[in-house]
DNA sequence: GCCTGTGAAGGATTTCACAGCC
DNA sequence: GGCTGTGAAATCCTTCACAGGC
């Protein structure tokens, strides 16, 4: 009944509870697909196809119990636990994400920072100690990392993961643009801001000449 | 012929577009799908399809012209021409992109920053002024932006997309964490790293119960 | 009466496979 | 012989529509 969930719906799953905290917070105890789905621009089918995957959760007549289908889907997804996070690049972007505040609160601690640069050796970055790059591999051996952030410059990216994958790394979040190589069972996603944009542009383009 | 292409062709053209700049600086001439979609983990018919929606810009037996598909593409999406950007946010994340040097080289240039904050009203953030958030709409009445990034806290961000779209502007990146509405004619795009993460642990949580 | 859960239908996207050309 | 462009087939994903429970 469960095997192969596609991957699209795991990609909703988190945006859903998303909007379940947020309806926690406001106070709200139940809410319907429907209810859900003008929140989040989804439609209602499609939010309880996607819940059906993993079970039955809402009760006829009312809707969904918004304290309980929170934590199942953050019980589905993992994220009712800590995540041990490496950094890998501790430049302007690595800082950045260092320094980024909205990781914690959702669990995510960045536990080791590597840099490439011995100026930044030592140096503390967002609480956490940077480490030479040389050392990441053995790192990664003899401690628990979860998750694997990689912020160096385009260049050196396809080795950094390489790195993270042969010291056990399932889960990589590449800031690099490149399309990084993984084996099938580690897990990669890509935060791109200029990718984005050079799609919205396709979009905006028509504006000008002759079309909409 | 071409009406109506999906968006996910749409969203890979940049892709392609990255890979064949990083062809045409090693100086490759041509390229095959076969070997474009070894280096981008794509299938060789999924590029052909896609290219096909655009025109036909292979050589049987050949392949693509690296430099003649690139300008192509790079028409296509408009990314050959400069983009003009408002920021909304300077706050950490704010200042980050402000000083994030991804986007001038692809020409993306922020013209004008904005933030709610008194103190920062005037200050210089990444070579563009600081404006009191209350100028934005008379702002983008009077000069051109094409594209504005929402950097501010998620409870004023629907506030800022709604300020944006009421001055005209056609496209959104917004890194704040909620599912913002925009009009049909709005393009919007969310970079949430958070999100990414929490999708991401679904698959390497297998590893601890007891499945792969 | 309202709303879920879900087979079945419909639509979208990807892949196949091959004719045609270099 | 190698590779594109593309209809047709296959697969994947979304939406419909309704039986069933509250």
């Amino acid at each position: 009944m469960s095997l192969e969930i596609p991957e699209v719906v795991i990609n909703r799953l988190p945006v859903y509870a998303r909007a379940l905290t947020e309806l926690a917070q406001r106070g709200e105890s139940v809410v319907s697909s429907q209810a859900l789905g003008e929140l989040l621009d989804v439609t209602p089918a499609q939010i309880r196809k996607d819940l059906s995957y993993f079970g039955r959760f809402g009760k006829q007549g009312r809707g969904y119990n918004v304290n309980g289908l929170l934590s199942t889907l953050r019980e589905i997804l993992g994220i009712d636990r800590q995540w041990r996070l490496c950094l890998v690049g501790v430049g302007r972007l690595g800082q950045a994400i260092a320094e980024y505040g909205g990781f914690g609160p959702q669990g995510f601690e960045i536990v080791a920072a590597f840099d490439a640069n011995p100026e930044l050796i030592g140096q503390e970055i967002g609480g956490s100690p940077v480490h030479p790059i040389e050392d990441l591999e053995r790192y990664l051996h003899s401690h628990r990392v979860d998750i694997g952030i990689v912020a160096v410059p385009a260049p050196a990216a396809q080795s950094v993961v390489d790195k993270l994958v042969a010291g056990g790394i399932h889960a990589i979040l590449n800031y690099a643009p490149i399309t990084a190589h993984v084996p099938r069972d580690v897990v990669i996603r890509h935060i791109d801001p200029v990718l984005a944009m050079q799609s919205m542009t396709f979009y905006i383009k028509r504006g000008e000449p002759g079309g909409k």
